[in-house]
DNA sequence: TTTTAATTAAACTTTTTAGTATATTTTTGT
DNA sequence: ACAAAAATATACTAAAAAGTTTAATTAAAA
């Protein structure tokens, strides 16, 4: 069992990452993630150094948690396709996403690219990642027979990625899901084509 | 000719707007500005009414050029897959963009989501005309016989923006131009497969 | 059931950033 | 050349946010 202190922890960082993810580093600020906890200075400054450090592991607690979901989630498919269609369908509703305020990936990533080089290589390393994984996926599937060898796995998990995160982006500004879920389709249909 | 005073805002916008897109509205600061364009407080005051504003207005002057821009890249294409092709390689060099730190639109996007309204509603209003100018010109191409009806423009024109503009945060996250040359090949051979 | 760990409360200091005031100097347009 | 406009220099004030301190209180693990 967690000893309280790590739960304390724990708990602030789970208050504190939709208020980071919504507002950015830059724009959160101490005295919301006290009001949103409820807890005191004194409290919040016995597990974390000071700001920076809170951002950080509240980075890393949101990275972590996204991965562990959305390896959950694609792993719950049991061929290569069903697994792509799983990572497909993470955000088809992009306007309520599991942590309030969209991808935490793509947020950070471009909040981080200019001036927070540290962070900006955290990010780097978890799109590379999940590039690996996409592509391992890809790869499976036309080695089982699933996928003719004309899919371009690098391509294909680039594409997926990129057009489904940038869809999240204009969908939560246009405040409509609808144009979501004509791209899953077409992404959907796409992969489909290479069917054997 | 402008006056001086338009001359000197028009200076701070310019010099400001890359300062905004790098460091976002809330990470930018008033000394940022004043540093790089050598003005003094009392001249900046002079101009804007304080941070609030000179955020509107950079926001303006770049969503503003941003267009500019982007309407003369297409507008040299002749025909609809020449206007297309022009689009997407608007962000081919993702690392190396006009104004320094990435496309402007998404980057506001994000930040505006959750916590700048006003300014969200500004983006919404410029991803959904440049999506309407997009279908126009694909609709067009049908037309002229150039694409099948098969080509379906809104799915194409979603698509095409999500995925360059997810490619230009994730290359640049990454430090890579690699994988947008890969992504444009294969968007435009998917719209050259409607070919005529 | 202690005694150690965690948390509160409240009043601070410090730092950073935004914003103001004004007399002086420089520049510009006429 | 001159009056008006623009910008500087300097020295502020104000506000917001970060971070500190410490004695008192509460809760948890041995």
């Amino acid at each position: 069992m967690l000893t309280k202190a790590e739960r304390t922890k724990q708990f602030i960082l789970e208050t504190a990452a939709p208020i980071f993810n919504q507002k950015g580093i830059s724009g959160a600020n101490i005295d919301d993630v006290l009001a949103a906890t409820k807890l005191t200075k004194g409290c919040l400054y016995g597990h974390f150094e000071g700001k920076e450090d809170l951002a950080l592991q509240v980075v890393d607690f949101m990275l972590k948690t996204n991965g562990e979901k959305m390896l959950s989630t694609i792993g719950k498919g049991k061929t290569a396709k069903a697994k792509v269609f799983a990572f497909l369908d993470f955000y088809k509703d992009p306007l309520n996403t599991y942590l309030k305020g969209g991808c935490p990936i793509f947020n950070v990533a471009v909040e981080s690219d200019d001036h927070f080089p540290a962070i900006k290589e955290k990010i780097a390393d978890v799109i590379r990642r999940g590039q690996e994984i996409f592509i391992g996926v890809l790869k499976q599937g036309i080695k089982d027979r699933e996928f003719s060898n004309e899919l371009d796995p690098a391509v294909y998990a680039f594409k997926a990625v990129a057009a489904v995160e940038g869809a999240v982006i204009m969908c939560r500004s246009m405040n409509t899901a609808k144009p979501m879920a004509g791209l899953l389709k077409n992404l959907k249909a796409e992969l489909e084509s290479y069917a054997i």
